[in-house]
DNA sequence: TATTTTAATGCAATTGAATTGCATCTATGC
DNA sequence: GCATAGATGCAATTCAATTGCATTAAAATA
């Protein structure tokens, strides 16, 4: 796990560097999920105005600082891009784990397998992510079973 | 293309077959591709209340009659699910399609590959969806350059 | 077929995510 | 330090989705 310096990436992507989008990048990478936007705002939304929150998260994911997965639910949730990622194009193509009790989204070590696209459709990248009972909320279901 | 036929699949589901409930499977099925609430909404907004719909796309989603796929907007579209399909098990996991030009979700005929989850996480659904340009769009893309 | 029961629909109101326009402020280049 | 391009904050708005409750319609049964 590389340290994330905010202001190194923010100088890479000349982007002005404010407490605002330090604060935020600092946020994300201090989690090892993902984060949703309503869990950031809750964390945030008496430093940063909700709408400066929504306008940092579009300008990360379009430099490539951040990768946003939209979950089953249709909620955004954001985490920090390997350092491959650019504006041009993005390498987060790793699986995504979505938890349907703690409804935490997790970035799984396995890579996207290649797949074959119908003739005519240009895949320019593929979200895969799997729904489920995520490692914690298992161990806490088998508990609940062994105690009751 | 197997025919649909809304009657016999609501008594097979044991839901009553109610005007608005035939409505809406006969609209999700005449479609090639999946359809997004949205549209859904404006085609059948006068003669279904808006809530009235969306509470019938979620019996379907529970039934395994249709399957929904939320799209990289956030947006949920709907598809007809295929005959393997029910309450207990989705099995709509095919490779979904979602153009940025045109927004439009396809079910691909490929099918999602065997992925290996990381020890402890427990995957029940998997949702694949490849980014790109459709092949209608990809067309049109190509006429203008051709005719400018 | 009429009546009862059960479930679905429609309506009003509300919640929450996301966006837009505009005035103000601030980081950075000179 | 000063100018300015760009970022932030605020008010208002849009749109998806949900909840509670009264009304209506489908099915069960008498």
């Amino acid at each position: 796990m590389s340290k994330v310096d905010p202001i190194e990436i923010l100088k890479r992507n000349k982007l002005k560097h404010t407490k605002q989008r330090i604060r935020v990048l600092e946020d994300i990478s201090a989690n090892t999920t993902a984060i949703s936007q309503p869990t950031l705002e809750k964390k945030l939304g008496k430093e940063i105005d909700r709408v400066t929150l929504y306008r940092i998260l579009n300008t990360y994911v379009d430099k490539g600082i951040v990768h946003r997965i939209v979950d089953l639910n249709g909620t955004a949730n954001y985490a920090i891009c390997s350092s491959a990622c650019s504006s041009e194009q993005h390498h987060d193509e790793h699986v995504h784990f979505n938890c349907r009790n703690c409804n935490k989204v997790f970035c799984l070590a396995t890579k996207v397998p290649e797949i074959s696209i119908t003739a005519g459709f240009k895949a320019e990248s593929i979200s895969l992510i799997a729904y489920g009972v995520c490692k914690e909320c298992s161990k806490q279901t088998y508990e609940v079973l062994k105690n009751s």
